[in-house]
DNA sequence: CGCCTTTGACCGGCGC
DNA sequence: GCGCCGGTCAAAGGCG
């Protein structure tokens, strides 16, 4: 049985080897495909094996945010491939919440213990859309409390939402809703008209010009004015300045630059 | 009120 | 056959 198992296993890795492909951090690179859902409430555990094969790659590259790694595990021992990518990401190792944002909706549906890891993993379903198969898994690193490491099983078959719609989904209601931003998102332009987004929910974004209550506003010329590059270069400079000047970022700012440097 | 998270129970595969 | 273990379910409570 175990030969027979091996011979399987060498099998399986003819088949799937040199298939990988590599991606982009944000695993944008491909379209989307349609993935078949897991048969059955369990994979094998070779198939997850296979997923976890991508480890010592993971680990490698530490000092890094987030680092992205790919497989495909055969399912039911057919040709279907499951997509399974990994992503670690740096966080604060007092932050307990297991969240990893990569502009999805995810619905947590257990948390475990697991034997090789003494914090817990977390277990996750594609929220955005019902039919989606895609699964995720958290869990910290055993070696490394502060990295975060999250195991993505399928493919969304949707497509990726927008990051700020996916902050922006109520969590009831609806998909539209407002979102606080942590600076004034009223700019000036070149020209000294006034950009206002920061507006009551429901309402559209509008155009002051010299502080009078708006006229009704042109869609085009406000498009128009904010793609030209002056607009952009005076946007950019007073995000810069709002987010500077804010004590809470650049306290964050350093706490995070601290957390990179190497230790002597 | 409805959605989301938590968490103990349950299920099924695997090794012995 | 039994126990271990990872993964999933679903009831209960929390929260906005």
């Amino acid at each position: 049985m175990s030969e027979e198992n091996r011979r399987l296993t060498e099998v399986i890795a003819r088949l799937y080897g040199g298939q990988i492909p590599r991606l982009g951090l944000d695993g944008s690179a491909s379209p989307p495909r349609p993935v078949s859902p897991l048969s059955g409430k369990k994979r094998s555990r070779e198939s997850m094996e296979t997923a976890n094969s991508c480890d010592a790659n993971s680990n490698r590259h530490q000092g890094g945010d987030a680092d992205h790694a790919e497989s495909f595990a055969a399912d039911d021992g057919t040709c279907r491939r499951i997509k399974v990518s990994r992503v670690c990401r740096r966080i604060d190792p007092s932050d307990t919440s297991l969240v990893v944002k990569d502009g999805y909706q995810w619905r947590k549906y257990g948390q475990k213990v697991t034997r090789d890891n003494p914090s817990p993993r977390a277990y996750f379903r594609c929220a955005f859309a019902p039919s989606c198969p895609v699964k995720k898994k958290v869990q910290r690193s055993a070696e490394d409390s502060s990295l975060l490491v999250a195991t993505y099983e399928g493919e969304h078959n949707h497509p990726h939402p927008s990051p700020r719609a996916g902050e922006l989904r109520r969590r009831r209601g609806g998909p539209v809703a407002s979102f606080r931003a942590p600076f004034p998102l009223n700019f000036l332009g070149p020209d000294h008209s006034r950009l206002d987004l920061h507006q009551e929910r429901g309402t559209r974004c509008t155009w002051f010009k010299g502080g009078h209550p708006p006229p009704p506003p042109d869609l085009k010329k406000v498009c128009r004015k904010v793609a030209s590059p002056d607009f952009r270069t005076a946007l950019v400079e007073q995000m810069a300045s709002a987010l500077t000047s804010d004590p809470k970022f650049t306290g964050a700012l350093a706490a995070a630059i601290l957390h990179k440097l190497p230790e002597f």
